[in-house]
RNA sequence: GGCGCCGUGGUGAAAUGGCAGACACAGCGGACUUAAAAUCCGCUUCGGGGAAACUCGAGUGCGGGUUCAAGUCCCGCCGGCGCCA
């Protein structure tokens, strides 16, 4: 007995046969500027995928998704007469190779191969349209080298805060020189003037130290000893968004606190330009907000206090300078300097058991809203500088050194923390807005001594504020602010929540710096000695002590006799930041991306262009998860945009067009995961169904946003409707041979036909350009439908179905379009061909139906002339019998008509 | 707690403010078949009336509102998801 089972049309065959022939003709390869075959004349059209880790486990059903949805679109765009750009690669480097190395002793460049073979095999097999030529991997020396070349960049560059662009770093050397050499280029720039006039004074001896620390403080990337998050287990630091509830998110570690030599990415100087330019990209509102919120924009004010008793300052950040009259009391971080000079004696013991406590909590502990509390008196006392009050000093690690300036003025009554912080240790609470404008008037009232009984956090008027009572939030805001000012104790200032990136980390499996210490500085490579690799490593172990794994090559460390190498890596992020660069030249050993190709594929222009571009983004279409909605798309428009300042690419922004594919869940409705074993993986439904049922089934599911969940009955539907688009065009003969049907016939479709046929072409092109994929598909499902009993069959019908299906299911339209003989020209693929045109007059009736409503409700459908005027289907609608039913004596108050749609008759009663 | 997104048949879903449920899945019935599978055709939101053709009513999470007309727009709830806290 045969434990073949019977196919609805041999994809097994087709699919195969048609995947050789593309890669063997080159079908989907994207010529560069310059190259054989290039045609100036088409425009571009750049479509991307997230690029995939590629795990050991393999593809699952989700990572299809969005690149199905790239790949029609990517067909579609050929089709359309574009030069399609539609590349695929490797984000290869990472922790899960690097924890398979150190359980097995494989070296992670072995099982990465293997991953990268097995992804690239399941891929093929769908049949996706990339030009394969243009395969990059984040770990080849050829790749990573130009990662290295960026990273050199940052280092050699810093950001003007005057112009609110980077610019080389040399600039900042020459203005700080004791004889610049290049004036003409930075004497228009205040701030470089500002800079050199601010370290002219400097005594010689110390100068240079001086100018080396303000060079190394305005790098893109540098070093800082800032508090990190260890994690012991894991034997690396993590950023802050690799934490979850304390623990490591891969894994579940416990997470601590530890001061560590790092490097840092100083992303946040874009801070405001990251927020602005997001106004020209076509991205989902959602995920534009969710990067605003992310970088966290407050505008408010730094106020100045003194410290009792001292010549100390401590300057806060407020957004709520209006209520600095309500101030009776300060926090300062537990790691804030300050802390040490200021505390008394009879605290310090207590001060000091508490900073150690804090330092064990993550920032996201330290302030969550929910968690209680807590906090220490330092023993000092503060001036406020607007009642010159003293108010006491207090440590709580709900106050965080990193964000503003480490210290708050707390305001009990319109602050949560505050209230609950006060409430907690019995300091006083001094009501200072009011949200009727009626208390207060009049101004200079006396303090008050009452204390509310509930917070107020919203905006008002101003209370026992003295001069500013009786204003508005806003106007007290503005009022305080100017006052102060005026006497040199505030300042409007702008705070971002956006932190700088923390980029390196003690791991293997990833770039390694191009950097070297001699006498403790940092030093960069010459571009010459790119790529730096890393050393090869039997022993990939975390060294346990903090020391990265690129420390026991003891050998490569060791880079002259007074210099060392630096042994953290670059994290993940670092790859996948510049890849859709990469892949407009994937081989140029001169540069990370030729000019002319970067130029052509990101803006769409050949020569320099002559005015301005009207888009910002180059990527024309990228599709991706929304779990990179912020980091990722974060990191790369900042890396983009110093590329851009500094002249190395031709757009401000990365991607365009910005699409979330939903998530695709398993048939139980559950995330797809290992342990609930509900994992689809595609080699099976293409084993069983075909990949173009497979491709189909993907985008037949709903829309590219939707999370929804998977159906092997959903796709065994697709592939039914897949095999009746076969049955159309051959037959089963008494031998069991596939021959073109007997019901085909060189004639012209008939009226309704010809309708279908142009709606079709109609609206799949319509909805590809929207990405509304599952009603293409249900359009042509109904030109099928139309089509399965037609006998006589007119052959020219076939002809349009092919094409337009044919980006959805390539392989089995190529086959018929053979069959069919439709490659007139000889052995030219369908993919090749160009889009069908259809003929907006043939989808037009003469005769449309009309809906008769009476009161909003229907109550008949007349059918009318296709030029009938207003008059004459009010006319027609009255004259319905039961319209004269439902209308009999009422008054007819009013008549809506609706042109081609309907009639409303609106009747009293 | 704040912000954002989403709630439509048994299921996935469709619907420029204009006939709710296209297209599928599942189910039911029929044709073909000795039989089954496959294939083709039909029915399939709920409730009432009718032998039937058909007909009446209700219906897009809940409650209001705007409009001749609301799944769609506005306000307030409830539930789910995501992000931030």
């Amino acid at each position: 007995m045969s434990t073949e089972r019977r196919r609805p049309y041999p994809y097994d065959q087709i699919e195969p046969k048609w995947q050789e022939r593309w890669e063997s003709a080159r079908t989907f390869h994207a010529p560069n500027p310059g190259d054989p075959g290039f045609d100036p004349a088409r425009p571009k059209y750049y479509v991307l995928d997230m690029f995939p880790y590629p795990s050991g486990a393999g593809l699952h059903v989700g990572h299809p998704e969005g690149y199905t949805a790239t790949d029609i679109i990517g067909r579609y765009k050929k089709m359309r007469g574009c030069n399609v750009l539609h590349p695929m690669g490797w984000d290869a480097f990472g922790l899960p190779a690097e924890q398979y190395a150190i359980k097995t002793g494989q070296h992670p460049s072995v099982t990465t191969a293997e991953n990268v073979g097995r992804f690239r095999t399941q891929l093929k097999k769908i049949g996706f349209a990339y030009d394969w030529q243009r395969e990059v991997n984040t770990t080849d020396p050829g790749y990573y080298c130009w990662t290295q070349w960026i990273f050199l960049r940052l280092y050699h560059s810093y950001f003007d805060p005057f112009l609110q662009k980077s610019r080389p770093i040399s600039l900042l050397e020459d203005a700080l020189a004791d004889e610049p050499k290049r004036t003409d280029e930075w004497k228009d720039d205040d701030y470089l003037a500002g800079l050199r006039a601010h370290s002219g004074d400097l005594p010689p001896e110390r100068r240079r130290a001086v100018r080396e620390a303000i060079i190394d403080h305005h790098r893109l990337a540098y070093v800082s000893e800032a508090p990190v998050n260890w994690c012991p287990a894991l034997g690396t630091v993590l950023a802050n968004e690799e934490v979850i509830d304390g623990k490591s998110e891969v894994g579940g570690h416990p997470v601590e606190r530890r001061p560590m030599r790092q490097w840092m990415l100083r992303i946040t100087t874009y801070a405001q330009r990251l927020i602005d330019e997001l106004d020209g990209l076509d991205w989902p509102e959602s995920i534009k907000l969710l990067q605003r919120n992310w970088i966290g924009r407050s505008e408010g004010a730094e106020v100045q206090f003194t410290v009792a008793g001292s010549e100390e300052k401590i300057t806060v950040f407020t957004t709520r300078p209006d209520t600095l009259y309500g101030a009776t009391y300060m926090v300062l971080a537990p790691e804030h300097p300050l802390v040490e000079r200021i505390v008394t004696e009879e605290q310090a013991g207590a001060v000091e058991e508490y900073k150690e406590k804090t330092a064990r909590k993550s920032d996201l502990e330290r302030t969550e809203l929910s968690k209680e509390k807590t906090g220490v008196w330092t023993g000092a006392f503060a001036i406020n500088p607007v009642n010159v009050e003293r108010i006491p000093i207090w440590i709580a690690d709900y106050v965080l050194l990193g964000y503003g300036t480490g210290a708050i003025m707390a305001v009990p009554a319109h602050d949560e923390r505050d209230w609950e912080f006060a409430r907690k240790y019995a300091l006083p609470i001094r009501e200072v807005v009011s949200d009727t404008p009626t208390l207060g008037l009049g101004g200079g009232s006396s303090p008050c001594q009452a204390e509310p009984l509930e917070v107020f956090v919203g905006e008002g008027y101003a209370i026992h504020s003295g001069p500013l009572d009786g204003l508005s939030t806003a106007d007290a805001k503005v009022e305080i602010v100017r006052q102060l000012t005026g006497r040199g104790l505030a300042r409007k200032t702008i705070n971002y929540k956006l932190r700088d990136w923390l980029f390196s980390r003690q791991r293997y499996w990833g770039e390694p710096f191009p950097i070297v210490w001699e006498d403790g500085k940092h030093r960069a490579l010459p571009d010459t000695h790119l790529p730096v690799n890393p050393p090869p490593l039997d022993d990939f172990k975390p060294t346990g002590t903090g020391e990265p794994p690129l420390a026991k090559a003891t050998q490569w460390v060791r880079y002259s006799d007074k210099a060392t190498r630096e042994t953290n890596t670059m994290p993940q992020w670092a790859g996948s930041c510049w890849y859709y660069l990469r892949y407009c030249d994937p081989v140029n050993h001169n540069r990370f991306v030729g000019v002319d190709a970067e130029r052509y594929w990101m803006t769409g222009t050949v020569e320099q262009p002559a005015g301005a571009k009207v888009r910002p983004g180059g990527v024309d279409l990228y599709v991706g998860g929304t779990e990179h909605a912020v980091l990722h798309l974060l990191y790369a428009r900042f890396w983009h945009k110093v590329l851009f300042d500094l002249g190395y690419v031709s757009t401000p922004e990365p991607f365009q067009r910005l699409v979330n594919q939903g998530i695709i869940l398993g048939e139980d409705g559950q995330k797809m995961s290992k342990s609930r074993g509900n994992v689809v993986n595609p080699d099976d439904v293409i084993t069983e169904y075909g990949a173009d049922a497979l491709r189909c089934y993907e985008m037949f599911m709903g829309p590219l946003e939707q999370t929804k969940p998977w159906s092997m009955a959903g796709v065994e539907g697709v592939a039914r409707f897949l095999a009746r688009v076969w049955r159309l065009a051959v037959e089963e003969n008494q031998a069991g041979e596939w021959v073109l049907s007997s019901a085909l016939q060189d004639i012209e479709p008939d009226k309704a036909q010809l309708k279908v046929i142009h709606a079709t072409i109609k609206k799949v092109g319509e909805d590809i350009e929207s990405l509304g994929f599952n009603t293409a598909i249900s359009q042509m499902m109904i030109f099928v439908n139309t089509f399965t009993n037609a006998n006589p069959r007119p052959r020219k019908a076939l002809r349009s179905l092919l094409q337009v299906l044919n980006p959805f299911a390539p392989h089995l339209t190529e086959e018929l379009w053979e069959r069919l003989g439709f490659d007139e020209n000889g052995a030219k693929p369908l993919a090749t061909e160009p889009w069908p045109a259809y003929d907006a007059a043939l989808l037009v009736e003469d005769e449309i139906e009309i809906v008769l409503q009476v009161n909003g409700k229907v109550r008949d459908k007349i059918i009318v002339k296709k030029e009938a005027s207003k008059e004459e289907v009010e006319a027609a609608a009255r004259a319905s019998s039961k319209i004269a039913e439902w209308t009999a004596g009422k008054e007819i108050k009013k008549v809506v008509v609706v042109p081609g749609k309907l009639v409303n008759i609106v009747v009293a009663g």
